[in-house]
DNA sequence: TATTTTTTAGAGCACTGCTCTTGTATTAGA
DNA sequence: TCTAATACAAGAGCAGTGCTCTAAAAAATA
């Protein structure tokens, strides 16, 4: 299936330069020198194609994640959990299209079909170890393994608790939901625009304004 | 004008069925009996369309949440504050699709106008008051308010610092924005169903956690 | 070589945004 | 009241989209 390679190559070319929106069935074949209808021997539709892309940028993304992380001290658990969240803004800001294309807004009508979970959940698996890490070396919040919750808090998290299967402790799990939710906010904030005429964009300032975030995220969770 | 009302309330009624994506002038024509080419008279092109819808939903979003915010008695600042996140989690779930088109992934070659910036900041403006009034009232975190940050990240928040207009220390504004952030990206995440399989949807489970959500985001600026 | 299978081409349908010219009401002025 | 100017709408058309169908060419197999 040496065309199927092809179409997504050239369906990657242009998704990086023109976004998902203006991605067409039509052009890439032209680009590939062939009838639209010859294309559809290998890609049965639009979204089919879409999913292929999507899986794709996860796996680029988790990858780019996992390479940062495993290049850092195991004991460093805030170098590393800061190489992780360093990694995932980097790639996004050279991949806005690709980023937007899995955490933007999802299309209506489309779903994703299983085989994206997977891809989907590499860089939460990476943060989940340093955090699986802290715990076992006991170098998170103590006021966190602490803290009484709701029996309604504990069952809405059982989900995650179930993905990590692990025996945290419920407000533990809610505030790394919390960091998780909010890096990937703040990336896409930075990213879509939202944090113009808000956060300068002189030399270093988004830099050094999303280290302070990374310090502050590794500062709630308590890992030391 | 009261045609272009027509127009716009049909094209209201398609983004809130089946979103911006499938919006298309000529349905909207064909529903108020019309040729697409006499819609020309009325509005420019389909991204003029769109800024009107753009600026409606801003509107309307911070309209609800003035409202929510305003029923609360001023010296309660935990209940404003919570009275205002609920207020824009209980909007973005009742119009999905308005929430997607201004903060999801925007579309590739269209600048949003001057005029959209002004609707766009109302609910930030009423997190800003209630923020004042904490600090006026020197109920906000002692350490936010004298803990030493860089040069850079000084300047990197100057636009916002002006825009605030407020002396605040630069640790606090930091952190305020990143609560504003993690804010919308919580409830991006809900509504993009990036929560699927993370956080239970039985009855109350996502509501109880928001509400852990609000709680943190509370003591992380120190309100009180 | 003949036959079967795989792949491609081409035409076509219904849809989109948008433009341009022509026609028709409606209104304003003489 | 009749005419001229104006505002508005219709229709055709262009270039593009996703997708489907049938017929033709190419490749693999018997």
């Amino acid at each position: 299936m040496e065309i199927k390679g092809e179409i997504l190559a050239a369906a990657r070319r242009h998704l990086a330069s023109e976004g998902a929106p203006s991605l067409s069935l039509r052009a890439i074949a032209r680009e590939l020198g062939m009838t639209s209808s010859a294309v559809y021997r290998y890609v049965t539709s639009r979204d089919d194609l879409l999913t292929w892309l999507i899986v794709d940028a996860y796996n680029a993304l988790g990858e780019s994640a996992e390479d940062a992380e495993s290049s850092v001290a195991r004991e460093d658990l805030i170098g590393r959990f800061g190489a992780t969240c360093d990694a995932v803004r980097r790639w996004a800001l050279a991949n806005p299209h690709e980023w937007a294309l899995i955490y933007g807004s999802p299309v209506p009508g489309y779903v994703a079909p299983a085989d994206t979970i997977g891809p989907a959940s590499r860089v939460s698996l990476v943060l989940g170890a340093i955090l699986v890490d802290a715990v076992r070396g006991d170098r998170v919040s103590e006021e966190l393994k602490n803290e009484r919750v709701s029996a309604t808090l504990d069952s809405s998290l059982e989900p995650l608790r179930q993905a990590i299967a692990s025996e945290f402790p419920t407000a533990l799990i809610h505030q790394a939901l919390m960091v998780w939710v909010a890096l990937y906010g703040m990336v896409s904030f930075e990213l879509f625009g939202q944090l113009q005429n808000v956060v300068g964009e002189g030399p270093g300032e988004r830099d050094e304004f999303f280290a302070q975030c990374v310090r502050q995220w590794a500062k709630e969770l308590g890992i030391r």
